[in-house]
DNA sequence: GGCAAAATCATACTTTCGGGTGATGCATTC
DNA sequence: GAATGCATCACCCGAAAGTATGATTTTGCC
């Protein structure tokens, strides 16, 4: 963080610099107008980029950090209820059956069922494979 | 596409014109020479700003174009061999230990070898763990 | 040539998954 | 009150996955 404050304060003391110096020998005569035009045209072209890129890097990180929007559209169209959302969210996190029947507390044929629904309206046959289409589809993390 | 290449003419016609008329205000000097200045500072931040986002836009593409950088440090340190990883790309696509088999022309019991090294190696002792883990590590995409 | 690691395959066994079917309880809806 | 959807559970069966062990071949290296 120090280190960030101390280049953009040294950025922008090279920058005050460039300019006074620019306005300097524009106002002794040593460069033209059309020249002091281009100059400052140049300059904050270069300003207007490092913004840029100092604005959609920002964006990018929020994107980042964002830390999951699940995707209620597809999840209604697929008629996914919540229960079989639960069971889906820990296949993702690659549990067995009997690991998501006790961590819901229910049977293992419970889950089993869930599962079985699951793959029915996600149109897949294995866990591996729900598990890819769900995550495509932004039902789970 | 032809969309975007309307847009963009667009864009730039305006700007032209734009350009061209503080121009012609300044030589009819209806405007003096700092506002002028002013004006194709602010102009040209602007046009920056623009350059900078399609930068950055272009580069966040090409990070996200970017095919795989295997983590080799990782594997090596773990020991997985060459045909080990075959087998984890495969697993990582959600396809059967049958499916793998075809597809490497081996038979289902190499595949099931293999993959048990992958698994002690890894430390996990299910498939979708494995994924997981593999993921994690930057062994697979 | 001989050794070690990797790759290949097989056989046997246990566990886990997935599909099918059916049943119960509960809440909502028509 | 019948119908519907959801959640729960059970049993069975076959397929797939995983474990253990041993054997053979290939390959790179000293």
């Amino acid at each position: 963080m120090k280190k960030t404050v101390f280049i953009y304060g040294a950025i922008l003391a090279i920058g005050v610099l460039v300019v006074e110096l620019i306005e300097h020998f524009y106002t002794i005569q040593i460069i033209s107008t059309p020249v002091y035009i281009v100059a400052v045209a140049i300059l904050f072209t270069v300003l207007g980029i490092w913004l840029g890129k100092k604005l959609t890097a920002r964006s990018s990180q929020d994107s980042e950090n964002t830390p999951f929007k699940r995707n209620e559209k597809a999840r209604k169209s697929l008629g996914i209820s919540d229960r079989e959302l639960d069971v889906l969210e820990h296949l993702g996190k690659g549990h067995s059956n009997q690991e998501i029947a006790n961590k819901l507390f229910i049977s293992i044929n419970t889950v089993k069922t869930h599962l079985s629904s699951v793959y029915q309206k996600l149109e897949v046959s294995r866990r591996s494979m729900a598990v890819k289409k769900a995550r495509s589809l932004k039902l789970i993390p």
